[in-house]
DNA sequence: ACAGTATTTGTAATCGTTTTCATTCAATCG
DNA sequence: CGATTGAATGAAAACGATTACAAATACTGT
């Protein structure tokens, strides 16, 4: 069973020392000779002594910790179950703990319910990680001109105070897309999305770019628009193919939508990628171990976490940071290898 | 840019009464009128305070946090990236925000390493959710010894000395064979699992269980087990084929695994469910708009967590609680339905 | 009006660190 | 050898709340 508390003042007593001495051996204080600290740390050791967490961040006035806010949109783009949010929390759980920091992970965004606490003000965290812009970008903007050490994930728009890291949505999608056009030989390439979520609008309006680089008018017809999680774009997906609009290729707005949508595709008879060339977004891990194995746009995930922890911490040492675009790569795999008739 | 820190103090001045007094007004004691109350509380409200945690939790000795520690398993069963995982990290954040408690986010035990330090003694956390029991058992049950604040998801095991919550594994993996025994009509059901995590061994338990049901012995030829994340699982579904084992139903370990070894299967030409019924477990989201939509075993995720969550506060009001076994449930879809020769 | 009880409030101690400032002690220098 | 430096330590003041205890006030009933 636990023990009684040990407190600074026990291993003091251990150790012959005061108080204060036995602080600076533990934090790694020059102030302190080497006799002493080995003295102090084997002490400190033997005893299975631990450092109070809410002490010492009381009198630090910061918690060493940050909080990674993957906002549950009421209603969008993805649910927080899409596989993209674990893996990149992965990614930040790991930068985080490589600096010795602790990851709060938070469901419900402090500008909603009129409530302004936040994890910020109370002391909680030292800053805080948003993962997307969501839909309210007014309230976001709002909230984060308070407090400079936010980081959103999400897509590069124009006005905004507060940081961003993403990848390149529009030249992301411009390059899935002329994929689609030219190594695919679609005629007719669709977009399934939610542009209520700034990177999928972004991703939309490089899909466009792409068309009029070949010449093609979009066509609003097969510009599916809705919001949706797996579930939504399955039906989504069921719908296009039931109205009976024409499309040989498929840009999505993310992973988990073109897999739906090509289990949707396939219970309908359609061939992908015989019929429909399917190309997805993210690359999350299963994109690989898809039946075919999905063509994607990458995102770099791992290297997205690092970024967005390395800035914060900028942030945190009162430098000043820029919002930071990561490139977009594609990933071709056999989704989009369409074989016309085959 | 952030304003001074406020203080109880400051309130206290605004308001006009004691420190002690605005404590009391926030926390909703009951040793305040009703008229100081909500006089201090507007006057908190106007001024945008927000008690300090940090020294909340130095005073009451207490975090309001709860740690939920998902191993990142070094070799095996599923990598963190398992979408099982977000989904019942969702159903934790949720059940844990309702009661105003914090999670705090880790992927490294605190057993390894050598240094015995952890979030409960540091006060970092008041209590460890631990997903999953993970390879190493004893050193669980050792540091699960020194605390009685733990609870772990995973299978039941006898001897252990921490809270197990889980689903019934056992007879879920019996229900999933016998329903490709009967209802599928295979003869021959192969197993895909890495029995080194306790769960899947449990499954694996099952499985031959429901076999000697229906007087079949477990031939070892079809019992793959083998580290595997989704990518490894491919591997492994793959070799089974490649080396020409007999098989024409096949249960997965969970749903990611079966979602990969389909894809393998298919690309070697074996026909889902034609050929081959895949059954999985878990029942993560993306199951059910997979294609064909994944039979699998629901773990009913959300129960689970809030299960966990419960049993934790009961923990710390000091009751004493007992390991609790969930029940799982079959639920059919198209992945299983085989029509042999189709 | 007064003792006796509820009800509200305030005072001050406490939670366990870190850190400023003062102090000690040994080493160096002129 | 006394003065001066420098390194290593300790004493004590924060950090910002909560709460035990005491005090003040309001409310009873006689």
């Amino acid at each position: 069973m636990t023990t009684k508390q040990l407190t600074m003042f026990d291993i003091a007593q251990l150790a012959g020392v005061s108080e204060a001495t036995v602080s600076r051996a533990l934090s790694g204080s020059p102030l302190v000779s080497d006799l002493t600290r080995t003295k102090v740390l084997q002490v400190a050791r033997d005893a299975n002594y631990s450092v109070n967490f809410n002490a010492r961040s009381l009198r630090q006035r910061r918690s060493r910790s940050i909080e990674v806010l993957i906002p549950l949109a009421t209603r969008g783009r993805q649910h927080m179950s899409d596989p993209f949010y674990l893996d990149m929390l992965g990614a930040l759980a790991d930068a985080l703990s490589s600096r010795g920091y602790d990851l709060l992970l938070t469901k419900k965004a402090p500008w909603v319910d009129g409530s302004e606490k936040n994890s910020i003000m109370s002391g909680r965290a030292d800053g805080i990680i948003i993962m997307g812009q969501g839909q309210d970008l007014d309230a976001l903007d709002s909230f984060a001109s308070m407090y400079p050490q936010i980081i959103v994930w999400g897509g590069h728009l124009p006005n905004h105070n507060y940081v961003v890291v993403g990848t390149d949505n529009i030249t992301g999608a411009m390059m899935a897309t002329r994929h689609l056009l030219r190594d695919a030989g679609c005629e007719r390439v669709a977009f399934l999305g939610d542009p209520a979520e700034p990177e999928i609008a972004l991703r939309l309006e490089g899909y466009k770019k792409a068309l009029a680089e070949s010449g093609v008018a979009p066509d609003p017809d097969i510009i599916f628009s809705a919001p949706f999680a797996a579930e939504e774009a399955r039906r989504a997906a069921e719908e296009m193919i039931a109205t009976g609009r024409q499309f040989d290729g498929l840009l999505c707005g993310s992973d988990v939508i073109a897999m739906s949508a090509m289990t949707a595709l396939r219970r309908a008879g359609v061939r992908v990628p015989g019929d429909v060339a399917v190309v997805g977004y993210d690359d999350i891990t299963m994109a690989a171990n898809f039946d075919p194995p999905l063509t994607t746009v990458t995102q770099q995930i791992q290297l997205g976490g690092e970024t967005m922890v390395d800035l914060m911490f900028r942030i945190l040492n009162g430098e000043k940071v820029k919002t930071t675009l990561l490139p977009a790569e594609l990933v071709v795999r056999e989704s989009s290898t369409r074989r016309p008739g085959a």
